[in-house]
DNA sequence: AATGAATGAGCTTTCATTCAT
DNA sequence: TATGAATGAAAGCTCATTCAT
């Protein structure tokens, strides 16, 4: 093989393309993304064959790496509590500390570019929250609601939260355990 | 003035631009909303200067219509727990009896074309659901925290409440509640 | 109506792509076209919606052109002899003539940009010259061979025909009236 | 030289070339030649500095072929109809049994692409039939016509006739002979 | 005010060619 | 020599906006 496809160049690409879209929205062209990575315009067509083929792998990085976060030292023995109380932290933080993943995942999420594969691809790795919750439920230990309601609830206040704790700095510890509490009380059986 | 300009024209050039850009993204070329509003190409320019212009109105006019949806026959005199209800059950029915004003809507708010004006403008005319929180906390019936972050959290639990009204509705009603009674454990004061 | 679409612009364009065409092949840039025309880039598009529409329709018009140039005039009442030599004069004329559209036409005869409507609007406005090649052959006057082969073969020797008379301009009757005896003696019962 | 260039590979790629512009035209990419060839893109260039020249040279390649299947065999002490026979039929058989080279010979000479030594080369080796001629002349058997006019004229016969025998296979050979007589008719002399 | 043709910057994608391996 | 990734100059086409009518 001549040169072999540089896997260091693919992810410049996409680090590249999470900032210009995070700037610019989905709309940006590609050569700001191709200058943005360093390579010229052509190069970013050998890596993705289409705009649309780099957006929907950016998705799927994205959410992989948004997995990789939220799951990483899952305490599976402890209890439920627990672990939900994991997942709402490791999410929270990964978004505040990506916004720009944040941001593109918002936009991603309600473009009309996304595949279904794409979509499927980057719900599986969220499984684990969906067995936990069953296993809540199981336990009679939260309401019994569907558990993908459960979980889109939980997407949506960790969002909210996430948002406040990127406007207020300083108070961002009390909104991250304020929202978990609310949702806790929210989805918790009562007596 | 020889032909004053219609309003008639400009609410069919509204009403286009919602199930355009509901269809096919913000991306969506001006000329599809003139011929989907029956008008010239041109006219579109003399009722908005620019495109931004339109995306921004169209903002302002949606919101204003889900404020009035939310805030038409508010129970000024009833409980905080009836009043929060009425507005919970206003937005939720006007998100689901109004799916593309709902799309446009989110991908409006994760667009970068909103200008600070028009978010201000969108927000003002939710006062009367801050009135209410503000009541609330004084009377010590919900818990002490930003007024801004229960009204996020509300906003944040409607639209996944929405989504699930939307995509099984059969059991809407259901999720309607469910939803609300979430809300409404995880805010209200405990003990 | 605003401004009317300009026949002349549409003229102009045609123009242009036939000279550019003529000069660089098929492959020519658009851009050149449009230039030639003196019209902006764009327009070009608002009076052929793709370049391969532009293609079609230069075909078009240039064998319209081409069968006016051949039928106008025609001795209707003359001998076969006579009206076939109409024909020939004509044709090779309008090619020495034309000599831009006749080197587009032979381009865009090997192209495959062609449609299959394209073909037969454009070999329509020949149908005098089979109605002739008809009658002649049931006056037993020219050989029992298809009309078609016989229309081919003219076609093929009016061609080479004209190469001789636009390279050899002094000898351009010559060559002319050789032609005709060539394809006359070709295809005229013998005996 | 360590690996000196292979002559199969540049067969390889002539032979890609011919089957890919036929069916693509010239403005195929390369990269479908070099891949219909088996051969990497780069290499391609290694045979061929440009893509011009190898058009050029496949241009070459197709008339020497060509003019090796038309003089073999020639019948040098026959007479001079039998020699313009077996030129013609050869010519025409060559056309009938590789319409790929027929095809792109046809696109290659109305093309802009040709150098004019490219041009003089392909000419070459058609030398004998305009001795043929040249004898016929001096033998008085064919009209005073500059050799150069009758050879185009068999040419554009021979052209129609292979297009008729291609299209209607089954009396292909009704048409090889009947445009070798119109040919013949109409070159000899008349008493 | 209304129209829609005109404009040209900008877009994604292709492609001949180069060059590191 | 062979490879195929890298390059960047086009290419065809779109589109927000302007402007003659």
């Amino acid at each position: 093989m001549a040169r072999p496809k540089s896997e260091d160049k693919r992810k410049a690409i996409l680090a590249a393309a999470t900032q210009v879209f995070a700037e610019r929205g989905l709309g940006a062209a590609t050569v700001a993304i191709s200058g943005a990575a360093g390579v010229a315009e052509g190069t970013l067509f050998t890596y993705f064959k289409t705009k649309d083929e780099l957006v929907n792998a950016l998705y799927r990085e994205i959410k992989m790496e948004l997995a990789e976060a939220m799951m990483s030292g899952f305490p599976r023995k402890k209890s439920v509590r627990h672990r939900l109380q994991h997942i709402w932290d490791c999410y929270v933080n990964w978004g505040v500390e990506n916004p720009m993943q944040r941001r593109v995942l918002a936009q991603l999420e309600v473009s009309d570019r996304l595949t279904a594969e794409s979509k499927a691809a980057g719900a599986a790795p969220f499984a684990q929250i969906q067995t936990t919750a069953q296993e809540a439920v199981e336990q009679r230990i939260i309401q019994e609601l569907p558990q993908e309601f459960i979980a889109a609830t939980m997407q949506a206040l960790a969002q909210t939260t996430m948002d406040f704790m990127a406007a207020k700095r300083g108070t961002a510890e009390m909104y991250r355990a304020a929202g978990f509490e609310m949702l806790w009380a929210g989805i918790v059986r009562k007596t």
